[in-house]
DNA sequence: TCATAAGAGTTAAACGCTTAACTATAGTTA
DNA sequence: TAACTATAGTTAAGCGTTTAACTCTTATGA
């Protein structure tokens, strides 16, 4: 690989006027600057970014950290929409993405992870926060790499969805069509934030309409599709007054809503179903899935741009964006008898 | 941050003896080892990896390229299972992922890919391969960057599935139920690799059952959902006679199923369809959809393993893999008459 | 006993770039 | 004309590692 010197030696100059020129930094003549792009040009040079990133101390590369948690990385749409966001701006700005899903055991984060944070590899960090247990955003912090958080955590620049606003406005929607026997299928408790707030939002919502959420019954299920159709099945066996099912994804509420279809049961008609995050699934199996718009790759642009700007010393401010509840075919009135 | 110099000069050794330690390199005694790990712990060092790379020429970072041509790049599951597979043999042998979405532009690779590349910021890279008129590959042999590809490019190391004989199965698989009047969804010819082998699969089973395969119905899609729904729609306006639709891949067989339905239509009584990848949703929706799998997870696997044999100085063999027919409910004997 | 080898550690160059500090020249001002 | 400034370019140090080449000490064996 030719380097800088060659390039000088070539055109008959200092590494430092080649360098200057190369980054346009002032005091060189055009003549100068023909000479040395010859030079380039003849011996194909590019520049070593590693030599750059030790000299410099900026490396291009933003780190993009999804933390491992079951398997929901790369099978989550939603995390592939804030990925494509992140990219999408990372690249604007001539950054290279490195993709780290450091794994969580018992509250504790993987050590390759906290190497590469403090490796001086990354310019940058954006950080899906979502496990209350193990903040991955703190080893940025504790050895000052630059991070924004998609997420709950506090301690940083973050940028969220408002997840109790989401589950408050579901839940609303399910109580105005006049339901009162509802199910809800969530992961077991306090392992994702995000989670928690929509619960939280559906807790205030039905105690606006006079319901004890805390009573309702609920099923747990690991956000996949499988987990949907069982937890339904469960909710439906168990409690077979229920007349809407909430889930806090949009997997599992086409799991529920297929177990449903193959018990024989039509969805709305019988059961209301709704999910959470507006996959792009949600809109193509019939029936289509009322749900909340997280507009995620929106999130992961916002983020990015945000990390950009603290890298550039401007100050920013926590963003926390409203949800929009996306009314679909799955969700109706409540039927007026017993289950057929 | 701290440099290997601090260490040394804290634990009273030359920086060349710290290094020696923490690479386990021969010639030291335990006694040294425990006050150079002593003096790491205190100040807490952890080595530069730029720094590191310069030195050594290895940044330990494996480019992935998944070239964008419209924007399949995220919104493809399949895509995401190969990334899924990469990350996870990458990890494993102590690799970081840098994602690269290369914007082809009328046959021209956009430049920041070509300056990655060449960038040394590479150990390998392992590359998508799908389109005919541009490699992302010839840039790296073109600089010696060691790099696998997925798919048809045969100036290199390659993995991929035999998409000619999952053409071939899912065709023989639809003649056999005894369809004859077969409608075909694809994108417009010759613009993705992998798909062309599974027309030519396609055509040599028709044509072993006596059938014209030029002469099939086709419309065109663009791997979407929607362009599934009005491709199956354009199909049956044309061609009413039609039992069956082959769709390249389960995004668009989903839109067909999608659109056959709200037309008043079952599956597979009154239409059959069937698609290709085995993506997870094509279990979930009703009814569940016959198709190619091509254990795409397993496919970035191999890919890794591959590159990782290569850049240890192994030599390797291209690999073809068998894929596998998935017969679900989706397809099934063509009706008797017209369609109701 | 002496040559040899092996072990433990050091020195300093090298990786390829950026940049502060410097020199030299030409142009400007008073 | 002297003093200054702006321009054009050079020199060399520095970024934090690794590693080849070296020194010194101690063990080995004939």
């Amino acid at each position: 690989m030719p380097t800088l010197t060659e390039v000088a030696k070539r055109a008959g100059v200092s590494t430092a006027t080649v360098s200057k020129v190369l980054s346009n930094t002032p005091y060189f003549t055009e003549e100068t600057r023909q000479k040395v792009m010859e030079a380039v040009e003849e011996i194909g040079y590019i520049p070593n970014l590693a030599a750059r990133a030790l000299s410099t101390g900026k490396t291009h590369i933003i780190g993009v950290v999804f933390p491992y948690i079951f398997d929901t990385v790369f099978s989550d749409p939603l995390v592939m929409e804030i990925l494509q966001g992140v990219e999408a701006v990372c690249r604007e700005q001539g950054c290279s993405v490195l993709l780290s899903t450091p794994r969580i055991d018992d509250g504790e984060i993987e050590n390759n992870y906290l190497q590469l944070v403090r490796s001086g590899y990354l310019d940058g960090i954006i950080a899906l926060d979502y496990v209350p247990v193990a903040s991955v955003i703190e080893p940025a912090n504790a050895y000052d790499v630059t991070a924004v958080c998609i997420g709950y955590d506090t301690h940083t620049h973050y940028v969220r969805r408002d997840d109790y606003d989401g589950g408050y406005r579901l839940m609303q929607h399910v109580l105005e069509l006049e339901h009162r026997h509802i199910g809800v299928i969530c992961p077991p408790q306090n392992l994702n934030s995000p989670v928690n707030e929509r619960l939280n939002g559906m807790r205030d919502a039905a105690q606006a309409h006079g319901l004890d959420f805390a009573a309702l019954p609920t099923a747990s299920g690991n956000y996949s599709v499988d987990s949907g159709a069982t937890g339904a099945q469960h909710l439906l066996q168990q409690h077979p007054e229920i007349t809407a099912i909430i889930c806090v994804n949009d997997r599992m509420a086409i799991g529920a809503i297929q177990y449903l279809q193959s018990a024989g049961y039509t969805v709305p008609d019988d059961v209301t179903v709704v999910g959470y995050d507006n996959i792009a699934m949600s809109q193509f199996i019939s029936p289509t899935i009322t749900t909340i718009n997280q507009h995620a790759t929106d999130l992961g642009q916002r983020a990015a741009h945000m990390l950009f700007d603290v890298l550039n010393g401007k100050d920013v401010q926590p963003i926390t964006l409203p949800p929009e509840l996306i009314v679909r075919q799955s969700s109706g009135k409540p039927r007026t008898g017993p289950l057929p």
